[in-house]
Formats: C-alpha cells, sequence, structure tokens
DNA sequence: GACTCGCATTTGTATTATGTTTAGAACCTA
DNA sequence: TAGGTTCTAAACATAATACAAATGCGAGTC
C-alpha cells in the first residue's frame, strides 16, 4: 500500500497510470524501439492489478505510442507513429521539456493551420460563430491588464475561430493547439501587460473575419503568430535550456 | 459458440469490438449524446466477456469518441470531441458515407497543410527525403498507366513530402491524410488511365521541392488538389448519393 | 415542497485460471 | 556445418467471478 491514493491528481486508476507511463515515455525513460517490463512486473511496481494496468495500456495503443504482442512483449513505437495531436501527448511533452525545438513545431503547425483557418472562418461562419468570435476578443482586451487572465480568452479566441470554419478535422486539430496554447500562454504569462501590440492584432483579425475578408484575416494571423514566437524566445531563457532534437521523426524510410 | 472466430478481420478480440462499436458510433446507430447499453448487456451482445469489452471501450475512450462513469453508464460525446485526424475514425467514417461532404472537409484540410507541407519541406527538407520524394514520383510515373497501381506510390509521395519537412505534428497529420486519400483513391481508381494532368502537376511540385523553391512547391500543390477534387466530383455520383450535414459540428458554444 | 438518506444500478478494480501466440532454443537432417 | 523443423515456455489474450465505489433516483421525513 504504497500509493496514497491521493496523491496524484482525480480520475480513475487507469487514467492515472497511463498518465504515468505516457510521461516516462515521452521522456525517455521508456526509450523508443525498447521492450517495457510485462504486465505482471507493472503490476507490482505501480501497485495494482491487471485489469487497469491493462485498459491504461490499451489507452496507449489507441494513441499509437505502444504496440503489444504475445511474448514479444510491449514495445514503444517510434515517434513517428504517435498521435503527436493528442492533448495527453501534448501535455506530456510540455510537462517534460518544454523546450525550444518543441515551440519551434508548434510555431510550424499553427503558421501552416490558423491563416487557413481564419479564411474558412471568414468565408463560412455564420453569423452567430462571427459574434462569438468578436466576444471572445472582447473579454481578451477587458482582461489584458491583468496576463494571468488573458489566457482563456486568447485559447478561446483561437479555438472559436477554428469552429467558425464548421470543418470537423480543422476544429480537432484546434482542440490540440488550445492545449498546447494553453500550456505555452502559462509560460508566457510572466510579462506585466499583455503587449499592445498583440492586442491590436487579435482586433486586426476580428475585424477581418467579421467582414469576411478571408485573405486579410490570414495575413493578419500569419503577424500575429510571428509576434507571439517573438515574445516567446525572449521570455523561454528563464526557463531550463535543454536541447532536443527529433532524431527519429524521419528517420525510417 | 455462436462466433466463428474467422468471419471477422484478423487482430484481437477487442480491437474487432472496438471496429464494431466504433462504426456504429459513427454511422449512427449509436447517436450522439445517447447512453448506450450497459456493458454486461453488450457482452451479451457481441459474446464475449467484460475484459475484452471494456479494454474496447477504453480505446474508444483515448480517441474521445464516448465517456463513462459509474452509475452515469457510457455516453457517445459530441462529434466536436472525437480525434477527428484518428486513422481508425477515418476508416469507420469512409466505410459509414463517403460522401461529397466527407470529401470537402478532407479537401478543405488538405488545402490547409499541404501546400505548407511543401514549402517546409523545400526549405528543412534533408538532401535523403527529397531523394525518397523523388523516388516516389518516379514509382507513380512508372505505374500510371494502370490506375490501380497508383494509388500506393500517390499516397507514399503525398507521405514522403510531409515527412521531408521534419516537423512532429504535420507528419502525424499526414498519417491521417494518408489514411483518407488512400480510401479516396479507391473511390477514384476507376478511371482508366491516371490523368496526365496530375502527373505534370506532381512533376512540378518534386522538381520545385528539389530546388527549394517552396512558394512554387506550394503553388502547385493547390492546384494539383484543386485537380484532384475536380476529378473526384464526377467519379463520386457512381456511388450512392447521401447527404450528411454536420449539424453539431459547431453548436456547442 | 424541499431536503436528506438509503437503495439499486453501473462502472471500477481485484483475483485467478486458462487459452493462444510466437520468439527463441533445441534438435534433427542433409 | 548449414538449414530447416519442432518444441517449449514466456508473454499477452480472454474468461469468469467477486467485491468496492460512486451516483442517479426515489422513498421517506420534516
Amino acid at each position: 500500500m504504497s500509493r496514497s491514493r491521493a496523491e496524484d491528481g482525480a480520475g480513475t486508476l487507469s487514467a492515472r497510470v497511463m498518465d504515468q507511463i505516457g510521461t516516462r515515455i515521452v521522456s525517455g525513460a521508456y526509450k523508443v524501439g525498447a521492450t517495457l517490463p510485462p504486465e505482471l512486473m507493472l503490476c507490482e511496481e505501480y501497485g495494482l492489478s491487471r485489469t487497469p494496468l491493462r485498459e491504461a495500456m490499451k489507452k496507449l495503443h489507441a494513441k499509437r505510442l505502444i504496440a503489444m504482442g504475445p511474448k514479444s512483449g510491449t514495445r514503444v513505437l517510434p515517434e513517428s507513429c504517435w498521435n503527436q495531436l493528442d492533448p495527453d501527448l501534448l501535455r506530456w511533452r510540455f510537462a517534460s521539456s518544454p523546450d525550444e525545438w518543441l515551440l519551434g513545431q508548434l510555431q510550424e503547425l499553427r503558421i501552416a493551420f490558423e491563416p487557413e483557418a481564419c479564411r474558412l472562418a471568414a468565408q463560412n461562419g455564420s453569423a452567430a460563430a462571427h459574434v462569438t468570435i468578436r466576444e471572445a476578443f472582447e473579454r481578451l482586451a477587458s482582461a489584458s491588464a491583468d496576463p494571468s487572465r488573458t489566457i482563456d480568452p486568447d485559447v478561446e479566441f483561437h479555438a472559436s475561430i477554428a469552429r467558425a470554419t464548421q470543418n470537423i478535422f480543422l476544429v480537432s486539430i484546434s482542440a490540440a493547439i488550445s492545449t498546447a496554447l494553453h500550456l505555452q500562454f502559462q509560460l508566457a504569462a510572466e510579462r506585466e501587460t499583455f503587449p499592445a501590440s498583440e492586442l491590436e492584432q487579435h482586433r486586426l483579425i476580428c475585424d477581418a473575419i467579421l467582414a469576411r475578408d478571408g485573405e486579410a484575416a490570414a495575413r493578419h494571423m500569419r503577424a500575429l503568430i510571428g509576434q507571439s514566437r517573438a515574445s516567446l524566445v525572449e521570455a523561454l531563457p528563464r526557463m531550463r535550456g535543454k536541447r532536443r532534437r527529433p532524431a527519429s521523426t524521419a528517420a525510417v524510410t
């Protein structure tokens, strides 16, 4: 009975164990390609029975982090197989090493995704969806004095644009980006006030979408992401400067 | 012993049951928001014990199709929560109703990502990755006489571009797109020969990337996706013309 | 009528036993 | 010795059962 039953966050036992093992995989404690211990050994290590352990394994399997087979054991799949957009996986990544490389990867994803989302939101978005975007912007503007309170409206602003596209895939990707943005904004929340230039950029995006000018909205979104990155790289060195290289993303052809 | 043990495809029991229940959810047999039968009832219905059934449920949970709780039962989550890029989910969608709406959604996703992927592949791609792209193109060109044999090289062409970006998120999205493209190309494979204009467009993309001209590569990719869609909408009416509207993607604000 | 308490239902976890698959060793043959 | 075959056993896959925990819902009470 080494586990005090309340030390981890809430949720079921299988969810907590999935978090633990997932974190260990992402952090490299269980290396890619390696075979992790047999189930019975893991049961003993984490102090639980096979039922919840296997349910945790099946969830990791659904996220494509591991492969299981008789006799061969449970292997950690190469990172190129992982479902990198899974919110849980993103949480584990940010918890493990929110380094410059990860933020750069995220930046590239946003540059690909968000301008086009703006274009579609301007083109396809319903009037009600546009109102939601405007409301999120106004909540952001009214909270801009207190940076810690801008996180939620800022994330919601970007998410509401994605929803306005009426595209299920972009909405789904937006869920991943929202998770990552929330974690990223927490890193950058130490600044004293929300930068006025970024707020202005949000306003330009909002206005362009409501005017159904998709091209301008996309352009302003690109500018915002660029600004956001610039303000982040100067805030990042306050953290530990661990450096990670991909090393396996495009290795196996 | 109602189950003949070989009627379904290969794989574990939990995987097969996950496929069945997932298909039913996607097809609407289990409606969004509804509470599906208790576990013991499902066990009886599918003729198995709770252990593999729950493992299947946990995988659906990891894909965010369902939420489970004591007494409250197992509910089908709204589509906006689903991980729409999961390859399994895409398979179920195409099996259920590969209609014009779904292909339009996919088209929008591709327009958002593949041009930017081309730009990054031209900019960041290693020489080896570029060779891989060229090889995929050459396999495509040499098979262009027999459309059924162009499917795999064509999918591999797009996937190799994604890998060349060295961006884990784009590679992950590419896995979803590859699954969808494979299913989509099978629909369009009835044409007699691979269109010469599309092959030429592939060549332009390939050359632009190898010349590290990201802007041109992106432009040609946009053109290709447009052509691909045009050739598909005329091939689609041969299928049943079921019409589906989203109805819940952007409903809950 | 509102509030509390307890019951019944459903999921969550534990335990044990047995079946199935397959990597790897042992063995046999040419 | 090389090659293939068989065999074994380790590990996962499935089953069956029991109990614990949580919670929606209704009965009972104030």
